[in-house]
DNA sequence: ATCTACATTATAATAATTCTAAACTATTGA
DNA sequence: TCAATAGTTTAGAATTATTATAATGTAGAT
């Protein structure tokens, strides 16, 4: 568990200014033993309460894109109507409770690899991915 | 291919008044050979130019929304930024073409079975769908 | 220390979706 | 048949998430 680790660094290695914000949001965001997976509002609060730094949305936003861009942060779909984020970035599969809304990472080994044998002409696969959406059992028992 | 299909009766059916705007929606969305995949925008402009039926834009949402309860239609998360609709209910898998933002429908025989070796404790599954994003193969071609 | 390009900020603008309350209509049953 | 009623549509306002703007601030270079 890597306590202030080297994140200007970091930030300098794909052409981010190690900003105060930016370096902030680094800590929040990769000092972790696990995936992170997060909404914008969800970081704004960790922002504020638990490191104490005010941030305004917009840069929020701004940074988490710049982020994605570099390829630090990955944008995840399971509800149009909220925008996901995750650091894990590579192609994987979820979990999503319905009940929590979290999601939770699923590893190599928890699903065979899925065999796709239609393919689209002119077309190539950029990923693959399966949700699982999960939900509380004791709601259906009696 | 029914056309004027009987959907007064397959409203009525499920409870719900059979109105000129519903027919008219169900007209655009069921009278087809193969599954339909939509947003609220293109189901507006649908059923304006093509049906010329001027509709409200609430009215729209609220039936959509009335015919995904009522288990017609239902909503599919590839893009956080806007809401698709599927008139195949069941759970399915998809390729998703992200240049031309189209969804197409995955056959059974198209995946194999997938299967899930992890358990989250006191959480059961309720869906497990995939998603294969497609793009261009010849902008990679030299 | 000064310069400059890039970042942050408050705020305004936009876009998607939902709410509201009035007008309308399908169904019921007198 | 026809009013009563419950549910529906509508225009427009409100809300929410996100993005744009333009002024101010700051990191990195000289
Ligand atoms: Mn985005
Ligand atoms: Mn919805
Ligand atoms: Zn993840
Ligand atoms: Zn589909």
């Amino acid at each position: 568990m890597p306590k202030n680790c080297n994140f200007i660094e970091k930030l300098r290695e794909v052409g981010l200014r190690p900003t105060k914000q930016r370096v902030k949001m680094c800590e929040v965001l990769f000092n972790r033993e696990k995936t992170f997976h997060f909404t914008i509002n969800d970081l704004v609060k960790l922002l504020s309460e638990k490191m104490n730094q005010k941030i305004s949305l917009a840069t929020v936003y701004n940074t988490v894109h710049a982020f994605e861009k570099k390829g630090y942060l990955k944008e995840i779909s399971i509800d149009s109507h909220k925008s996901y984020f995750d650091t894990n970035t590579s192609a994987h599969h979820h979990f999503f409770d319905e009940d929590t809304h979290e999601l939770i990472d699923c590893d190599e080994s928890d699903i065979d690899k899925i065999n796709i044998r239609k393919n689209i002409t002119g077309k190539k696969i950029n990923s693959v991915e399966v949700l699982v959406r999960v939900a509380s059992d004791n709601q259906t028992q009696k």
